[in-house]
DNA sequence: AATTTCATGTAATTAGTTACATGATTAT
DNA sequence: ATAATCATGTAACTAATTACATGAAATT
């Protein structure tokens, strides 16, 4: 059974604790965001996609008067699950347009290109902030893969900032600032 | 006027040089692929859009019996280019199957985040044989913002992978062959 | 009292891939 | 002769975002 690209996220949060919908929604953007997104109008409909195909069960879990399912991996969920991680991976797809505008700077004439670098550098320093904050809000899990990854994240980030901070700098010999000044 | 995914990588690459569909889809695929690419499923009707936008004009440029039609940008289109190339980029988005996996590598036990991470170094490894091959063919554009990202890519590449070295003999101390073995 | 957060969902639209179809030209 | 490349395009499908709609609970 090939899983949608929503289904694999699913399936993994829902192997890290059972969970809502909205819960998955909330845990994605503060993680996997990154790297991998979902939004509501695909979680909703591929949770009852693969609760149909007994991947996962939901369980009412009210709260108070609001109503809520908690949903939770099925044995043949699990199984899923760990039939596609132990397959090496396949997509690979970026979408980055401060790059692409780089890559066409010199449409502009000789001296905007510089300016392209340090736009693409104020956004990976803006990513930089939000997954530094989550890293601050986060208690004890050190050994576990998320933070790895969260590690991961910051640590490409700030080689992203660097490495355009560097070209910025060999284009032209003067201190590059924090803030855009245009 | 706002231009479609799309139409961004057409409009740059013909303030490179006047081009036809079938030009601009094969140095995609050597050059913006690993952050941007474009099928000719979305190649040529956006032309045919740019083209009735006034954006981009066409002329018969046939290969003996075989027709062709080559895209040049108008002024109109020349200043669509310039005035997205100055404002500072939104889109930054991503879909990292490899990155998920290490994410949910806890599922399968502790002993699985290694082979995760040597997979994900693996097809970064993938990538970085792809860009150094078209180092290689490319011919005396050393000042380019073209080579500039060329570069990029390649020390990106290599800084992931070499990362994800990193964290495998963290989590293990016996050496990172560069083949995967199971 | 008002705002934010929790909670679920759908409809419309945009974006994108993949497969198919056709045919000429060039290289082996 | 055959295969690879050049060249253009469409149809079907999959994926994804955005906006909208509704309403309860918790916080300020």
């Amino acid at each position: 059974m090939e899983l949608s690209p929503t289904a694999k996220v699913i399936l993994g949060m829902l192997s890290l604790s059972p969970r809502s919908g909205y819960e998955i929604k909330s845990f994605v953007d503060k993680s996997t965001r990154f790297f991998w997104a979902a939004s509501y109008g695909q979680i909703y409909p591929e949770l009852r996609k693969l609760e149909a195909a007994g991947l996962i069960e939901g369980e009412d879990a009210p709260t108070g008067d609001r109503k809520r399912t908690v949903f939770r991996l099925t044995p043949a969920g699990e199984q899923a699950l760990h039939d596609w991680l132990r397959v090496p991976p396949e997509v690979l797809e970026m979408r980055h347009e401060g790059m692409l505008k780089v890559f066409f700077a010199d449409a502009l004439g000789p001296g905007e290109r510089r300016q392209r670098l340090l736009d693409m550098r104020e956004q990976h320093l803006e990513k930089l902030a939000a997954l530094r904050a989550v890293e601050a809000a986060r208690t004890k899990d050190e050994d576990t893969s998320t933070y790895l990854i969260l590690r991961f994240g910051i640590e490409f980030n700030e080689w992203i900032a660097e490495w355009c901070e560097r070209a910025a700098r060999e284009l032209a010999p003067e201190p590059v600032n924090a803030e855009r000044s245009r």
